[in-house]
DNA sequence: GCCAACGTTGGC
DNA sequence: GCCAACGTTGGC
């Protein structure tokens, strides 16, 4: 079993959108990146967790996680004039992009905010970390699935 | 809102 | 194949 990390926008699709869907699943859509691509194609199994993280936000962090349920097929949001991702270049005979489809399995006890991370010497290592890292969808390894569950259990600084 | 970093595009 | 221009990401 692998271990992802996979950034979303909570303006845009959050933790909470997923949690409500049916079944606490649905397609992780959009994705118009080859290395992503390439990892959802090569080593995305069904059974791999996966931390939500929070982008583009005032704390951007680590939030919950999630179980990957399927395996890449076709992303078909690329084939629609009217969708924000839509790209002539994929067409359903020849599909450039691929999704997976992810279902929710808990929040985390607190946001494990960014600057944490960063704080972290374990997690030195992490592409999420490093400087001009720009994936939305990359690896963790079990060392660091673990290192991070384990801050969860903490007490923040302000906590009192 | 700013802007650094990075990926992609396309002219040559 | 090079590389400038451009668009996007995402922290701050």
């Amino acid at each position: 079993m692998a271990y992802w990390l996979m950034k979303s926008e909570p303006d845009v699709y959050g933790i909470d959108h997923l949690a409500a869907e049916p079944d606490g699943t649905e397609h992780w859509d959009g994705i118009r990146n080859y290395q992503v691509r390439n990892m959802f194609r090569d080593r995305f199994q069904p059974g791999d967790q996966a931390f939500f993280y929070h982008s583009n936000t005032r704390v951007p962090g680590i939030v919950g996680i999630m179980e990957v349920v399927s395996e890449a097929y076709p992303d078909h949001t690329a084939f629609d004039p009217d969708e924000k991702y839509y790209d002539p270049k994929s067409d359903p005979d020849n599909p450039r992009w691929l999704m997976v489809d992810m279902r929710y399995i808990r929040h985390l006890d607190r946001i494990i905010p960014l600057s944490e991370l960063k704080a972290e010497p374990a997690l030195s290592e992490m592409r999420l970390v490093q400087r001009g890292n720009r994936l939305s969808v990359m690896p963790v390894t079990e060392v660091e699935w673990n290192h991070i569950l384990e801050m969860e259990q903490r007490d923040t600084p302000d906590d009192g």
